[in-house]
DNA sequence: TGGGCTTTCAACCTCAAGGTTGACGAGAGG
DNA sequence: CCTCTCGTCAACCTTGAGGTTGAAAGCCCA
């Protein structure tokens, strides 16, 4: 069976990874607007947008009172705060890292030595590989 | 021809939809490594790895020296502030506009007036509409 | 110089993603 | 009541993403 239940974070990336949809979200940041309303700018048919919309709510990032009738579709910032988090982590951890790195050239700068550095690139010490989880 | 040139953000965005690729960078946000090492903890060909890394590699998250020796890859955290700037910039948007909504609710409120909520979620005024950009 | 390790490319397979058209159902309004 | 519209579902098509295997190439070392 397979089900293959990707995870929260995985669907919400991946809507985000069409810019249709990202173009919607950012329209629905300012309000929330009804299928056709949506679906007005877009050189597609209505149930293509109808999709699109359909992976945006799996993700959590938009939620909308299902019926026939004109109904609203509204951005949920949840699903936004997770990847945010996210990146934030990974983001923070590098920059650490990287300070950490920069105290080291300086100390060994102190020997006299200069670093080749016309594109702002860092020295690379390989080192850790904690194949920690994400 | 059909160059797509898929846009920067949806290329990161499409980086880190995948799980494998998200424990990538995670994993490398904790220190350089080279291929092989990456690879280890997955069960995937080596090539696989390799594939992904490329993907990681075009949507600017990573940045390597190719070529056959045991080369480092490293981390860029440029495209992880891409991401994070387009989000923090929705997710304010939406804030703001709910605390608006908040205000506007609790002002009706002091008329007695009901609201069709049978979700719990606040009005939607649908106003706005600008089909501006991303 | 030959062997082994690493990285890389290429051809192929499978399946889901994004799109299309066609049809259906429920409300609103004449 | 009939109809028009909006939202929804379903079947189908095409392409690209993720994986595999096989093989090529460059560097290091004995």
């Amino acid at each position: 069976m397979e089900v293959v239940t990707t995870d929260a974070l995985s669907r919400v990336f991946a809507a985000l990874a069409d810019p249709t949809r990202r173009d919607m979200v950012a329209r629905l940041s300012e309000g929330d607007a009804t299928v056709s309303r949506l679906a007005e700018p877009y050189r597609m048919s209505l149930q293509a947008v109808y999709k699109h919309l359909r992976v945006l709510e799996e993700a959590g990032l938009v939620s909308r009172p299902r019926g026939p009738q004109p109904r609203p579709v509204r951005l949920e910032i949840e699903a936004l705060d997770l990847m945010d988090t996210w990146i934030e982590r990974h983001r923070d951890r590098v920059e650490r890292r990287y300070r950490r790195l920069d105290a080291v050239l300086a100390e060994m700068e102190t020997d006299g030595h200069e670093e080749g550095h016309e594109d702002g690139r860092r020295g690379r010490p390989e080192g850790a590989g904690h194949p920690d989880d994400a």
